[in-house]
DNA sequence: ATGGACCTTCCCATCATGGCAAGGTCAAGC
DNA sequence: GCTTGACCTTGCCATGATGGGAAGGTCCAT
């Protein structure tokens, strides 16, 4: 099966496929005598497993582990400590989010949003201490 | 102030600085005569301003918006709507964060994490229907 | 044998950010 | 005045995951 097909087939593009091989993050597929990648079922089954990866958020690092201790059959204690640590990333990352949403909206909801040109939220932004909530109204200022 | 003292002083980079006026979300600012840039007050405000929203995710083109107003001393109207789109964008990232993170705990938690190879983690990543959750376990398929 | 669909490699672009290099400037100390 | 070190300037390169496209080779059906 040639790439195009390869990709139809599992939803990873073709693009995506040579860069995971250039990675190494795939092995190098066999050739034809004129030097087209050739895909099977191994391999189609390997590029879904790293498209669900993919899907479910982990880092290319992570997918590269986790394609290891898959094809090594390896213990699953491996795989429990990756996605629980992917938990934890998703945990911190909700979590964030979540404040900043909330910060965000508590703005906007005490914004009259009519014509007038005070607004809480860009008073808030422009760093003026302004409401009691302000401590909670900063967002964390994250080194990014 | 130069550039140093002003990135210093606002949590921006000079890197970040010079970037921002290279894609005209800061206007130029003067110049010494030996071509050091030099920031005043204002610019330093601006550049608060900037930092602050961007602590807060809004995106670039967000941003040059919400300055726009914010200089314009424009109705709060506009910002208001601003706010809040990215309200939604965050709520909804965070729903789709979140569907993964109780997927992948879910997983986890059906782990025996020991060191028997046998992994649930594994055998979803690799599409193996195989639990009766496993509609609910695969993550949907964004095309991301 | 010709055309179209496919494949190959290589280069470029994204976006926000950092790093590095070569060269100019400024201020402090001798 | 001159040196030195800290700062500034511009410009290029790199990131990570992805797409776009060009130039050229291959395969298959008509």
């Amino acid at each position: 099966m040639n790439i195009g097909q390869a990709a139809e087939n599992t939803g990873v593009s073709a693009k995506m496929i040579r860069y995971y091989e250039s990675i190494a993050l795939l092995p190098d597929p066999k050739r034809s005598a004129s030097g087209y990648r050739e895909y099977g079922d191994v391999d189609l089954h390997r590029l879904r497993f790293v498209r669900r990866s993919r899907d479910f958020g982990f880092s290319m690092e992570q997918i590269a582990k986790l394609l290891k201790l898959w094809e090594q059959k390896r213990p699953s204690h491996d795989v429990k400590e990756i996605a629980l640590t992917h938990v934890a990333e998703l945990d911190e990352k909700i979590q964030h989010l979540t404040e900043l949403r909330n910060t965000l909206k508590h703005l906007a909801d005490c914004c009259h949003g009519d014509h007038r040109p005070e607004c809480p939220i860009l008073q808030s932004l422009s760093g003026k201490p302004q409401t009691a909530t302000r401590s909670q109204a900063i967002p964390p200022t994250t080194s990014r």
